[in-house]
DNA sequence: GTCAGTAATAGGAATTATTACTAATAATGT
DNA sequence: ACATTATTAGTAATAATTCCTATTACTGAC
């Protein structure tokens, strides 16, 4: 894997401490942290850092595809998972849960093809029950 | 198809002039509309409505299953097609469009379970060019 | 139709995730 | 080490959405 400081510095970024220790707890996480959850976590090793840093942080480290960004609810989170998987939101407990298994027939973006679109990639969320809820209700 | 006073007086909603008049317009709007626009759209014909009343109605009719909320960016755009279909965001000109076709191939739902996930649906969106960018990009 | 009960509304204030701004700081190439 | 300039800390601003309250208007019972 390459180094974080030459990702950064071959799309002309600086290479901070503040970026580094960012990465490292985002990748830390279980869970996929909110920003404010990111910076909650750094605090505890960089008492100074501010909100607005790890905004702007996060934003490069998406944008290097060095995490990825998922859109849910009222606020952003963060993955560090880089391996091809989903995300499935159980509908009991509304956690957001990885579903580490890319599909078992991928889909196949040539069939809109023929309506005009250009498909490049998707996102397929999952809505259902997280192993705990499925076996609690049956 | 049941009335939208039907609909709501089962769930033990009441049947307003602002909830109707709201369900036209976002059913009349060809792309999918914010609820600022929504707002604008029914001002027109109800110049009193307030923005708060049209946040609780689109709440409400998508409770009730009446239009979908699409939430991409900054703010939630509503839906009020409602037949099985997915979206398409173009990383060329930023628009969200109907992909008026369900998968040619139905997503094996079931696929998940020996995971441990229960899936109930799945909402899945598609990155690339639209018809009009993907003709005049080549 | 009238009336009482109460959900819904208008209008505006409050909340909150995210972005913008600016002087001070620190990473980079020489 | 030094000059350059991207980045940061701290704070203010922005904007989508929700909350609050007196008033309005659906609804069911009579």
């Amino acid at each position: 894997m390459k180094e974080l400081s030459e990702e950064l510095r071959q799309e002309g970024y600086r290479f901070t401490h503040q970026r580094q220790i960012i990465l490292e707890e985002v990748r830390q996480q279980q869970h996929h942290p909110s920003a404010k959850e990111v910076y909650d976590a750094v605090k505890g090793r960089l008492p100074n850092i501010s909100l607005g840093t790890v905004y702007r942080s996060l934003g490069v480290l998406v944008e290097l595809g060095l995490i990825r960004k998922v859109e849910h609810g009222e606020y952003a989170r963060f993955d560090a998972n880089l391996t091809d998987h989903h995300h499935l939101i159980c509908t009991n407990c509304d956690q957001l849960l990885d579903v580490d298994a890319p599909l078992s027939e991928p889909l196949n973006t040539q069939q809109f093809k023929a309506r005009g679109f250009e498909v490049q990639g998707y996102k397929l969320e999952l809505y259902g029950l997280c192993p705990t809820c499925a076996i609690n209700r049956g």
